[in-house]
DNA sequence: ACGACCTTAACGGTGCGTTAAAGTTT
DNA sequence: CAAACTTTAACGCACCGTTAAGGTCG
């Protein structure tokens, strides 16, 4: 004398809305025990409560459906082999990380607000390796690199030239003020020359952020991307490089996890 | 002078793929500086780079696109009023708090399967409040309970008695033992009689699990539910409830945080 | 002429919520 | 008969990834 249920009666039991069943059985995760041939009215039973809250239990954990139906077909809930916790466990962490720098992200954002300050914004990109070319010597002198660069675009083949060009700068430890070594990236091989290097830029994830070429704001620039970096926790790895696009100087800080 | 660069450069630059470019363009979220009217190619600017990086870094933020839109039309994406913020804020917030508690179920569930017990699963309901008739003795034998759910049920008319029905557990400091009260949910009003008592289950959160009525298995469960909410930080609210569901048993325990 | 680049158009994936129009049960 | 319940069907949401079929540029 075991009875049945109609959807409403069993959502209402179940906590979940006559949708979700509807949804459910038509995806294969939770049939009815039975369906009116004539009136398609679905009809469940208590036992499937269970069933049901099995699966609401792994889908709170942040399993997909398709996941839970898989585990359903193969072991009926029973969950015999780790494998599948442990990637769920993996992916959970990866949101709860993310959702941690989001924080991070948005508390940086209220703190320059509240500072009345125009928020720079940072973004990350990652960078594959590039072939480049770039003047042998480091230039000391910000106002003398505009010249090298020329000196350095006009000593290739126009055709080897890539659309990526910029600057690279050293901190040395020997001297105390930076070093400006200007570079394009290449597309053709080239022949090694005495009035260039061949090399590459490694592939990096990098902090960036923009200023104009015009003026002086590049500081501002500089600033907000060291804080931006402080904050999160990250340091520097590698030289900072500005590429030009035109009118507007991109400012990239290679990054590394502390 | 200003040059113009085609879509793929332009998202080779931004650090973003072509088709998110379309995408932004057809949600008018960044709409390229020229379109040729003939080939209907788009064409981007520099200074655009610097309006993407806004957009990338509210979305990194954890920003809907159509919240991003309205800051950037509003706003030009210079954030006057932190109340977008506060919301993102909050709601990133509680991103964090379902991951943790994602985290906890995950793991509850990875020590049970390496213990190789039989999960019981564990969910979460919400219950409004309900009216209902329940016997006014507190029956402290087992045994007796079913006799005093038979005498309420014939002692209310048909047609008020609903599909809810149950025990109330009452753990009394006076007596060291629980106590039951059989319960019936009520669909009409019912005259005010003697042999019950007229209440109402309060609205609250409930952490329940499923036993068989037959034998004596709900002794697990019990111990499952106590463990779950402990493990969670909760407290309980109330007295627990056993509904009967056919053959079935729900326990629930109201809860709380603590 | 060939390859690299560009266009629109349309489906897919996740988990249901939300009408809408129409039949069933009480 | 009316209220409450059920059915299928279809759109919507968020953010693009991924073909597919076909013009454009160097």
């Amino acid at each position: 004398m075991s009875s049945e249920y109609r959807i409403g009666a069993f959502a209402a039991m179940a906590g979940v809305s006559v949708k979700t069943l509807h949804f459910y059985d038509q995806i294969g995760l939770l049939r009815p025990a039975r369906v009116d041939s004539r009136t398609l009215y679905r009809f469940y039973l208590a036992d499937q409560l269970v069933e049901l809250a099995a699966i609401i239990q792994l889908k709170d954990a942040g399993a997909s459906l398709t996941a839970i139906r898989g585990i359903g077909r193969t072991q009926g809930y029973k969950i015999k082999s780790p494998r599948v916790l442990h990637n769920l466990k993996k992916s959970t962490e990866e949101a709860l990380e993310k959702a941690t720098r989001s924080l991070a992200c948005i508390n940086s954002l209220l703190e320059q607000t509240r500072l009345g300050a125009d928020p720079i914004p940072v973004v990350i990109k990652h960078r594959r390796a590039v072939a480049i070319a770039s003047v042998r010597a480091r230039v000391p002198d910000y106002d003398r690199i505009s010249r090298f660069e020329k000196d350095l675009l006009s000593s290739l083949p126009e055709t080897a030239i890539g659309n990526l060009r910029g600057v690279l700068w050293h901190r040395c430890a020997d001297s105390g003020s930076p070093e400006g070594e200007p570079f394009v990236a290449l597309r053709q091989r080239v022949p090694p020359r005495g009035s260039y290097e061949l090399g590459h830029l490694p592939a990096a994830t990098l902090a960036c952020a923009y200023s104009t070429t015009d003026n002086g704001t590049a500081e501002k620039t500089y600033q907000a991307l060291f804080s931006w970096t402080r904050a999160r926790g990250y340091r520097l790895a590698g030289p900072q490089s500005e590429i030009t696009h035109d009118r507007v100087l991109e400012i990239q800080f290679p990054i590394a996890a502390v």
